[in-house]
DNA sequence: TCATTATATACCCATATGGGAATATGTCAA
DNA sequence: TTGACATATTCCCATATGGGTATATAATGA
């Protein structure tokens, strides 16, 4: 097996910086490709592209109305990766670090 | 150019789920290949090659012991997944959604 | 030295990628 | 109908992937 396409899931596609970057820039705003390409400044099929990706993994709803399409971002669908993520966030902190020092050497003092 | 290797940084590298369940099953506790070989009941080089790419991104420290070698989770690397996604976490609860069709409605009628 | 244990690496292959350029589709307005 | 605007799709290609199997490396103990 090959590796999983991006349009797998989110966290494939978010993999790619310039798909979080139009998640970043779209923010809770609805915005048509346009706008999106004027704000990236990137040529509009690349936007178009990962839009598509995007879309499809159910990152952003789509919208369309007369000739333009517009996108907002679908939050929901970002939660499984803070879900992911923060159950690590608790052993951040240094001063966790140091309590784990601590339970090394109270664990070698038992021997 | 072709997508960016899994090696690339944390948020490539995580995309692929069997990673993120090692990262999940070590958690805070420093385990051997063989501990983790066992513990997912996957094939030795399987286990390897995937904590391989942890460690070129940095998601898990090595540290040799005899013929063992120890890897635990770098917490820190995992810092910039969760910074990315938090500030999105405002838009989730209901009542922003609720606020966002309210917001629509006054607008329609300021025309 | 040799066998054993612990781990990493090499080889194979089908598959999707992202960028660029060109072109297609779709919708409006005159 | 025709042209202009908005967006999507197609074609191209070098490149890395993950799984499986086999083998290499490395460290230990007898």
């Amino acid at each position: 097996m090959a590796r999983r396409p991006t349009t797998h899931d989110p966290f494939n596609a978010v993999a790619e910086p310039k798909r979080r970057m139009i998640l970043e820039v779209m923010g809770s705003t609805e915005r048509s490709v346009n706008e999106l390409v004027v704000l990236l400044d990137w040529p509009q099929p690349m936007v178009s592209k990962h839009l598509g990706v995007l879309k499809k993994v159910e990152l952003v709803k789509e919208h369309r109305q007369g000739r333009q399409r517009l996108y907002r971002v679908n939050m929901e669908k970002l939660k499984p990766i803070h879900e992911w993520v923060t159950p690590f966030e608790k052993y951040w902190s240094e001063s966790y670090e140091r309590l784990d020092e601590v339970l090394e050497i109270l664990k070698k003092k038992e021997k």
